[in-house]
This record gives C-alpha cells, structure tokens and sequence, in this order.
DNA sequence: TAACAATATGTCATTACGACACAATAAAAT
DNA sequence: ATTTTATTGTGTCGTAATGACATATTGTTA
C-alpha cells in the first residue's frame, strides 16, 4: 500500500443511505482484527479533489457510479485521530513505519450519499473484512467520531428534505407514489397524509407521471413515476420555493 | 513568522458579510506587493478545530468576538494553490525557504460569517496592506478561486434564509422592523411587501417586540425588536417550518 | 402649524394545507 | 366465476397562510 499518493492530514467519510423495505439503511465497514464498525471512507490522492474521493471511495464500497453526493461537515477535532483505539494500541507497540502515517492528525469531510439499494454491492476495503447494510436505527457505537458523523448527516438530511428535493439516486428510475411517501417517512421518521403528500409533491413540478402502472402487488396497480431532470436540477439549485 | 505551528495543506477562508446603509457588504483585505484582492482566511493551527481557526482570524480581521460562523463548504481543486500568480511568482525566484510551505496544495474550509458592521474594525494581516469593506456587487476579481468562495458563500446565505433565522449578529441588539426587512432585502436582492413581511416574520416568534421607539429617523418613530435568543436558537436547529 | 415621509395596522380575495371519504381495481380467496 | 381484501386514485371542505392593497398615525422639518 502506497500511502505517498496521497494528501496528508486529509480524509473523507461518506454516510450512504439507503432505502429498502420500508427501512433507511446505512452501509457499514467491519473492521478486521478490532472489528469495529466504521463508516466506509478514506485519503484524498495528490491529484483528486475531495468530492473526486469520496465519488472513487463509493464506487470502490458500492460499485456504483453517480452518486447523489453532497459534503455536509468537516470534523476536524484535534483529538478525533487519537480516538481511534485501534491505530493507537498500534502506534504505542511500534510495529509498523506506515503507523506514524495513520497516527497522524486527520481533519474529515463529511459526505452523505443517496443510493439505490437494490444496485449497491456492499464491499469491504483493505481494513475491513466485510461490508453491510444495517438499519438507521440499530447502529452499533463506530469507531472516533463516526458515530457523531452518522448523527449530524441524518440531521442535515432531514432538513434539506424540506427545501430541496430527494429521491433521485436513491430510488429506481421509474417508482410509484407511495414508494416515494414511504422514503419520505422513513427519512422524517413520521408518518405522512397520502393525499396531502402527493399534492404537494406533484405542485413541486420534479414529476413526470408514466402512463405505466406498477402490476404485481397484491392491488390495485399504482402509476410509475419519474424524475423530471430538468426541474429537479433547477430545485436543487434554487430550493423548492416556500421561502420569501 | 513560525509556520509549524500550523498544520499543512489545511486553510480557512472566510466570506465576512456586513450589512450597513441599506447594502450589502463583504470584507476584503488588499495584499502587499502584488495588490491583488483577497477574502480574510487563514491557516489551522495544530490545536485547534477549523472552527477556532476561522474564530482566531475573525477575531484579529474585526476586533469581534462571538461572530456566527458557518461552515458551508470545502475547496479542494488541486490546481487551486497554483493559481496564487503572487505564490507561484515568487516560488520560482526561491526567493525564501518558506515559500515551499506556501506553495504546497492547500484544501480549504469555506466560512461565512455574518456580523455588525458597525462594530467591526476591518484590520489587515501579515501578508495584507489594508482590510476594508465593499459592496458586494462592486468586488474586484479575486485571488485564486476566492471569486468563487465569495459566490457560493452568497448563494448558500440566500438559501438559507428561507428556512433559517438570519439576522442576529448582523444587526445592532435593538433594531427596527424595516432595517430587518432591509436585511431581507439586501439579501435577497429584492423587493419585499412591508406589512407581509412583518406578518411572517412575527409568526416565527424569534422577535420580541420593545415598548421603545427608534427616535430620530425624520418621520414616525419605528418601534425597536430584538431577538428572542432561546426561540431563535431553536429554530437555527429545526428550521423556521414549512417543510413536512 | 401644516406638509411630509415613513410607520402601524386592517381587510379581502386567493391560495395552500390538513383532515377526511368514497370509488376503482389487481390479486387472492372462495 | 365471483367475492373478498388491501391498496391506490381522486375530491371536498373548513381553516390557515399569503399576496395585494388602503387608510390612519406620528416624529421631523419647512
């Protein structure tokens, strides 16, 4: 392992949601000897920028390309590299020249990441020995301040679902309306009016309704949806309006 | 000057937005030598958070302490150091040892800050012959990617304030409703209805109204709010509603 | 003391929102 | 085949928020 390509001092953590079953997933790395639970992440190369990192590590993590990816945070506690037990109970015995490297201060970008469940392919990385996803809500403790990570991104989530618009990346391409509520709950963590919900959503204009339905529930069959790009670009740029 | 007090490849650049006169206002510090413009920032000392780093240089920038800070994004174009003409200028002349350290790639931490014009006392760096306050729609080009910094901080601020509270630190303790809704405007770069403004500002309940008066103006007296620092926190945190 | 200029406040029509009910239909049960 | 069941599509109604606008009030200045 090279670790002179890349930057010092600098590392990305990325929290990746995803969405299944009802369920908000974040995918999670098991360490390998300590077996402690982080959050996927990594350095930043000499040449890359940090969003071009987190994009490599995610796509090394999930396999997938064009991620919904936005920084939310640096954590830069001066302490938060000695939080690691792991790297210090290392760097105490002395065993490897590469452990002054790991040692070193680290200030963190955090990232969170919108993903489609169902294409991610969890997969660990050279320290872990196994990726998965687990439920929002039933996290282990995580190693540093990872777990401080995971809260403040859910918390910037929750509050950008209120301006800005969700779902692109983090659904399939073409979904129905009650699997767009259902993201929307578990996002908020409350339950929301179906009515209500979809003629507020529809006034948004980031829609287009197919003339496809969704057959093979057990009922009477849903219409399909899809992300109308273009708006849903102008809405992320300039907010879903509500404001003055 | 001991640089290794600092920590490498980290900066802080900080986007200082004053508020007097009706118009907006954007604090920026001309260099030695070369003239050119710049954003107040800095570097990350070994001990400290990001956060104090753009505290401590706020703080030697405006004489103000307890100034609100935000974090709104990271700059880390690797080619963003190289475009310092000045650095790069004086690093082939090896001129002086330092300048390996100056020329080295720089990751930096955008802030905005928000604070009371007339209590800041606008005070150049070490690299800086004067620090002054401009409009900001009358900004001269920038050095390296400061420009850009200086634009997104404008447009994150714009954003913002559709769903969060703005205003405290920017504006003297007593104000009037209508320099508030100068801010507003200012802000916004609009126009903006002077009895529904007030409505929908009182509805937030982040002001208290004062039996006082602002005399002196040359017309009817305006009556003088302040904020309501426990309901304002609260809804730096949750957000002023709207959302789901 | 009258004119002025800006402020305080209220009304009305329109729109957005929350709560709610009933009709339609795909699949499964009979 | 027919009925049952669960879920979706759609509409209404009362209330609250919003945008447009007019009139009364009051320090200062002429």
């Amino acid at each position: 392992m090279d670790l002179s390509v890349y930057m010092n001092s600098v590392s990305v953590d990325c929290v990746v949601f995803g969405f299944n079953n009802g369920l908000m997933k974040v995918l999670l790395l098991k360490m390998k000897y300590t077996h402690e639970w982080t959050l996927p992440g990594g350095f930043v190369r000499k040449e890359e920028t940090v969003e071009s990192a987190a994009t490599r590590i995610l796509k090394e993590r999930t396999g997938l390309d064009n991620i919904f990816l936005k920084q939310f945070r640096v954590f830069s506690e001066p302490e938060r590299s000695k939080m690691n037990p792991a790297v210090s109970d290392l760097v105490a015995s002395g065993a490897n020249p590469d452990l002054d490297w790991f040692a070193q201060r680290f200030i963190s970008i955090g990232f969170y990441a919108l993903v489609d469940f169902t294409k991610a392919v969890p997969t660990p990385d050279y320290f872990s020995e196994k990726a998965e996803w687990r439920n929002i809500d039933e996290v282990d403790p995580l190693i540093i301040d990872h777990s401080l990570i995971l809260q403040k991104a859910l918390n910037t989530l929750r509050l950008q679902i209120s301006y800005q618009p969700i779902g692109y990346n983090l659904l399939p391409d073409k979904f129905t309306m009650p699997e767009l509520q259902k993201l929307y709950e578990t996002i908020l963590g409350k339950k929301l009016d179906r009515r209500n919900f979809q003629r507020r959503m529809l006034s948004f204009n980031i829609l287009n309704k197919l003339p496809e339905t969704k057959k093979g529930g057990a009922h009477k069959a849903p219409f399909l949806y899809e992300f109308n790009l273009e708006n849903y670009k102008k809405a992320l740029e300039n907010g879903l309006g509500g404001g003055w």
